[in-house]
DNA sequence: TTGACAGGCTAACGCTGTTAGCCTACGGTT
DNA sequence: AACCGTAGGCTAACAGCGTTAGCCTGTCAA
């Protein structure tokens, strides 16, 4: 979707990237960016439009690195569900600010590779077996991060036990739509 | 926590609500908000130390809102789960700029009145029964609300039927903990 | 009558993203 | 060998941001 970026640009975005992960996103200016590659701010603008497309090729290193994570999490796992899941508090865990910088505002999605997005859903999708599960599930473990990043939960509680009570409810759910599945072709019931 | 506001200072940040629930946080400035009040930008600082002191005062308004509606949802409710987490998502609907300010960052926990915060939690906790619970609930349903704000669902699915995933299978599990709880006591189990 | 104070004002500072316009070095073509 | 386009730097500048310093005026109490 977005027309490929030229090599100084790519060396650019790993600067920012480094920058924002370091340094958080209100580190992440023009001009701070600009220091750490030894020129100045309007120099960035001969490789890169403006800044919303240099959040946007942050966004896709992060998605790229976040569905291969999830990917080989879900290689074999004997509990899916949990495998994923960890992997998902893993990467938000890892990388805070980039977590942060893909997931606070609307997508722009006209600027990223096509599929990406999908790519990145493909595991949970197939751990859970159903979109709408899969859906409640996504909403969970993002919530539980940002609740995290936010110091949102109480002092001295672990998430962990909020982490696995939300698993176990959603793992029962799951077998129910395997049951469901598994049923249907036959047409067990009714 | 906070010394209480001037009548001014609550004007002005009841204009500062506005402002930012018609226009949006980037439209929240300084200068923005004197143009409503008819003065100019350093008049603020008369009133209010800065721009994070009100922020905190307009979080504050909408955390006693969203108490209050929350209160009122659990009061008498056949299916409190279902009840309290619809209240939280017409909450959040209703106000997206306001909902977002009060959790994107960490709560300035010291430049609110103490108490609020737990206030606010009360009635999930009584919904749930069970303070783990509670937190992957309050999870899920934060994690769903901002998926909904950032339009991260797939466009044209319908955002109730995740809602409904997710409400049947916390509703299990809450079953399964008033199970417990009754079980315990008469030491039915063991 | 005096004085304190509440509440406005202008000017200015350093920061932000961004643009316009200039300059230099390099690589390929004639 | 001479030329020229282009890649990739540069400075100066603009508007908008939060914020501070310093000034002025109206009101009310002693």
């Amino acid at each position: 979707m977005a027309e490929p970026l030229s090599p100084r640009a790519r060396q650019i975005v790993v600067a920012a990237r480094e920058l924002l992960e370091q340094e958080g996103a209100a580190a992440l200016t023009m001009r701070r960016l600009a220091d750490r590659l030894g020129i100045r701010a309007p120099s960035l603008y001969k490789h890169l439009p403006d800044k919303a497309a240099l959040e946007a090729a942050i966004i896709t290193t992060g998605f790229e690195d976040a569905a291969a994570a999830f990917e080989t999490a879900l290689d074999g796992a004997a509990e899916p569900l949990a495998s994923i899941t960890a992997a998902y508090r893993g990467f938000a865990l890892a990388h805070p600010h980039l977590y942060r910088l893909m997931t606070d505002q609307p997508l722009p999605r006209d600027r990223l590779p096509t599929g990406l997005e999908e790519r990145t859903a493909a595991p949970l999708l197939h751990a859970t077996g159903d979109p709408q599960l899969a859906r409640a599930v996504f909403a969970f473990a993002h919530g539980m991060v940002m609740l995290e990043l936010t110091h949102r939960l109480p002092a001295g509680t672990d998430p962990q036990a909020a982490w696995q009570e939300g698993i176990a409810a959603f793992r029962t759910r799951a077998a129910a739509h395997d049951q469901a599945a598994t049923d249907q072709p036959a047409l067990r019931r009714r």
